[in-house]
DNA sequence: TAAATTTGTTTGCGCAAGCAAATGATTTAT
DNA sequence: ATAAATCATTTGCTTGCGCAAACAAATTTA
């Protein structure tokens, strides 16, 4: 029978837990730097893209956001330099966003901030075997929902 | 030296994906019969609670949302008829929510479809040693921020 | 006991987020 | 080749959320 105590409900409880108490804290610390998550998510995809460029929808698809949101974001990152949007030669409707060397630059210091955060509040409490664990874990979660596992992560590695 | 690339980063991510794949399901789910995921919290809590009934500073402590949040949603589990409010004998300031039996029938339904949502789309795609690695992980990070282990589940142990 | 401080709750406001309709461009079908 | 369908993006609107100010009651201090 089914029921909330069994460990993958519990597992489900602590994500929750985990994510309210953590998720708040990076928005902060990025937000002092003046740059949302949003932002932060869609930068770090345009750095590890082909010529740190992406169409919008690609990004919509790669980040964790709705298409309508990423629009918006990109509206602000703009309008502060960091991408600019410029029409798909291969294809009148789409629209390409490229990072600017002024975003490169914006986006290195909200990855230090962010990997210092990560590290301080999250991967510090883990040994290497309790993370490795949880990596386990969620890859068959979230290959069950046909998503790739994740690989090797960002920044250090794409460039 | 501290990459993005090490273990404790990634399972991070695999966290931030899983919560973007997961919760807008569990929300919608709720929502079709009525119920978002604040409410729901909070009706788990008073479920558990002495007495079904608890303060609303408890209640905000203990659900993963803010005081203001609280306040409202109280408003409209109340408009609802599935809580009341009173004012607390002791402390005049205080106020006192109660669940209702209707609250209550409510949110049995609630949990029958949250509880179907976690294990479908979570839980069945882990084996049992999975989530006890998830669990002893994160009650570790919990555990690291002052917050007490997770101990057991809400709903079917409380009653 | 009167002021000052602290505590519990509510409320005003603004921002982030997504849905769905609108717009413009491309592809498919006939 | 024209109409219909599809696709990429933007925009209008609604909702959920939290901060911080407002308010009210209790507690502390002088």
């Amino acid at each position: 029978m089914v029921t909330s105590n069994d460990p993958g409900f519990r597992a489900w409880s602590l994500i929750v837990d985990v994510w309210a108490l953590l998720s708040p804290i990076f928005a902060q610390n990025l937000g002092e730097i003046g740059m949302s998550m949003s932002s932060f998510d869609v930068l770090v995809n345009l750095l590890i893209a082909d010529n740190n460029e992406a169409r919008m929808s690609d990004l919509a698809e790669r980040t964790v956001i709705s298409f309508s949101r990423v629009s918006r974001v990109v509206d602000d990152l703009e309008e502060q330099g960091f991408v600019e949007r410029r029409p798909d030669p291969k294809d009148g409707r789409a629209v390409i966003i490229k990072l600017t060397p002024a975003g490169r630059r914006h986006l290195r210091q909200a990855v230090r901030v962010h990997v210092r955060d990560v590290q301080e509040t999250f991967s510090a409490h883990l040994s290497e075997e309790q993370a490795l664990a949880v990596i386990d874990a969620l890859d068959a979660v979230m290959g069950a929902h046909g998503r790739v596992p994740s690989a090797t992560a960002p920044w250090d590695s794409g460039r």
